[in-house]
DNA sequence: AGTTGGACCTGACTGC
DNA sequence: TGCAGTCAGGTCCAAC
């Protein structure tokens, strides 16, 4: 699914694609998309006949930024399934596809989604720390301001599990299932692990293993595993599932120990998988 | 306020 | 072969 590393991956090829082009026209294919967000007339309104001047991210989220003097924000929340494809105008239409938008310089942009619980929001403004969407977000945990002190704090006034907490995007922003499964098992701690009982030297290993999984996701240009549909601007998929050592290999010998990785249910059904010999 | 669990969604897979 | 049931998890919402 895609997380921080999948979005920059496609922030990155996005910005050499498309920046400068105008949106000609956008289609909405399923309008389920658009959720409650916008009319299909205020999306078209947004955003129809405006130049793509910046590609953002915020979190899991790839961000288109359309013309200065009436700012719009594009926000593509890509769900469990969403793609976004750079494809010639005549490309067919894949299954799934809930959005195309035709842009100037010959080039389609197309959001594909399987499952449709992606969703596409539309802003009158640049400044999306401000929307109700994100002004309650965590910190880009590759910026300065994530920091470790930040996460003991944050930590302080929990009491959940840290796998669910990783995942809360209140807390960091951008990681989801895969990354936090990959970082409890870097930093050595088990998922199921209250926050409450995460000491100094602990947070500190998370706060490490944070930086370190999800920069090494991006070099991996993001993760195509076993059941994931996620594939970049290109159609190509990403190779971090052959640095993963826990998410989805229950049974499985751990990497480092032999142990077979365990996966334990939390809220909802999802699981979170671990080794019960290198994590504590 | 923090936390938990259900709903949404569709394709792949399992069991009868 | 066919079909019902289950699983997957990002995000939102209601309930505790």
């Amino acid at each position: 699914m895609p997380e921080l590393p999948e979005a920059e991956t496609i922030r990155c090829q996005l910005e050499e694609e498309i920046v400068g082009a105008s949106i000609r026209r956008l289609d909405l294919h399923d309008r389920r998309v658009a959720r409650a967000h916008n009319s299909p007339k205020e999306l078209t309104s947004l955003v129809e006949g405006r130049r793509i001047v910046r590609v953002g991210r915020r979190g899991k989220a790839p961000l288109l930024f359309l013309d200065g003097k009436r700012p719009a924000t594009l926000v593509f929340r890509l769900g469990m399934t969403g793609l976004l494809r750079v494809v010639p105008p005549k490309a067919p239409v894949d299954k799934g596809t809930v959005v195309a938008l035709a842009l100037s310089g010959r080039k389609h942009l197309r959001f594909i989604d399987q499952r449709r619980l992606g969703s596409l929001v539309a802003y009158p403004t640049h400044d999306v720390d401000a929307t109700p969407e994100f002004e309650h977000y965590g910190p880009e945990p590759l910026s300065e301001d994530f920091t470790p002190g930040y996460l003991k704090n944050a930590f302080s006034r929990r009491s959940a599990r840290v796998g669910i907490v990783l995942m809360d995007q209140r807390v960091i922003a951008g990681i989801g299932k895969i990354y936090a499964d990959e970082v409890c098992f870097r930093a050595g701690i088990r998922p199921g692990r209250s926050v409450r009982r995460i000491s100094g030297p602990m947070c500190a290993r998370l706060w490490e293993a944070i930086r370190e999984v999800l920069s090494e996701g991006i070099e991996c240009r993001g993760s195509s595993a076993r059941d994931e549909t996620y594939r970049d601007v290109y159609g190509m998929r990403g190779s971090f599932q052959e640095r993963m050592y826990v998410y989805q290999r229950t049974g499985e010998p751990c990497r480092v120990c032999g142990t077979a990785i365990r996966r334990t249910a939390i809220t909802g059904g999802r699981g979170m998988h671990w080794c019960p010999e290198c994590q504590k």
